[in-house]
DNA sequence: GCGTAGTTTAACCGTGTGGTTAATGTGCAA
DNA sequence: TTGCACATTAACCACACGGTTAAACTACGC
């Protein structure tokens, strides 16, 4: 074929769209090579097997998370600034991304190696920009002591939580996409107060 | 065979141990009847096929969760007594069972029309009680305003995102147990005044 | 035009898996 | 002791699935 995007392409976008809707041990390499419109066994001749694929795919849909997060958290912007930005950045990321989150955690929980492998390439996050700001901070008096990871889990759990349990939210709160986006929306004006508040001395 | 614990008992339970660690799709129905010390066929016998007993297993791990959290949410205590005790009770719950929540979210990810059935049989969220100590609150002049379905998002997520994304948690903190149990003390201690101190006005 | 290396395909293959079957075991009521 | 319903098993089965193979198709340098 050869075709517009090239078959090597195609494959992993199939493979990304299957694998983030159906899981990865429910997706079936038939359906990834039908959506690719290219035959079962090009699939393998690109890359050997489902599960060489499923762990490219896999380190993709990472590898889109966490940097552009800590570049956030790490940059050179007050903590005023820092946390809105982070709050609206990544509320936006994951609302055009619904499959993501939930697939992520599915996959890390039945493939916890997969997860060292990602993260043996780049290092440990770098938080020590945030931790200074944080200490400058209680040491003015202006904030209460917390611990560095304490306030980034704090943080990602409030601003990743609801997309993880997406499928449920819809369901308790009787509604389909429109709702949920709108309970989004009131997150993103209320998050950043919420966490800043709550550090106040 | 018969023996101490009634054959479905012992189905149901390798079942749910299998499940949960596995994920359903991976699980393999042998493997079941293996944990269980029966034949396979048995495992049919009594339900049916694979799929009503993942059904069966999801509804008893859901159930699990949920009553006992909006128990707390929907009684009588004062907000500054609940906010603790439901991060106690929860945080004690969910460091007991390691593979609970990665189950549960895989599974909704995949089959949210499970949760549907679920939710079915019982109410939506008892939240009138929640929503009056807010309002009187809000009206007294000691709290922000905020809405329910917020504040609870907010309360579950400190809660429950750490268990989530425990895997990679150990990885990053490079840690194995022990440091993720201190991690979770540590929030045991400070996210009640977090909580409440986010919405003082 | 021809050779060659890289693509792509149709047709297979082996097997792991969920599920079935028919026979045997077990306990208990009459 | 027999009859009967429930419980349990060993042996099968069909087939969906991941993976293979050998041949054909393309493009491109010479």
């Amino acid at each position: 074929m050869t075709d517009e995007k090239e078959s090597r392409e195609r494959i992993l976008d199939a493979a990304h769209t299957i694998f983030l809707r159906r899981g990865t041990a429910s997706a079936r390499t038939q359906e990834i090579a039908d959506e690719a419109g290219v035959n079962k066994a090009l699939l393998h001749y690109y890359f050997g097997s489902k599960e060489a694929l499923a762990e490219e795919i896999f380190r993709r849909a990472i590898g889109d998370f966490f940097p552009r997060f800590f570049a956030i958290l790490g940059s050179g912007l007050s903590l005023d600034e820092k946390v809105p930005l982070v709050v609206e950045t990544y509320l936006d990321f994951l609302s055009s991304r619904p499959y993501l989150p939930g697939y992520v955690v599915s996959e890390m929980h039945v493939h916890p190696d997969r997860i060292r492998a990602v993260f043996a390439s780049r290092g440990p996050a770098p938080l020590d920009v945030l931790t200074r700001q944080i200490e400058e901070r209680v040491a003015a008096g202006t904030m209460r002591h917390i611990a560095v990871e304490q306030f980034v889990m704090n943080l990602v759990s409030l601003i990743v939580y609801p997309f993880v349990v997406r499928p449920a939210m819809e369901i308790v709160l009787q509604v389909d996409g429109d709702r949920f986006d709108a309970f989004i929306s009131e997150r993103r004006r209320t998050l950043p107060g919420f966490v800043l508040n709550a550090l106040r001395p």
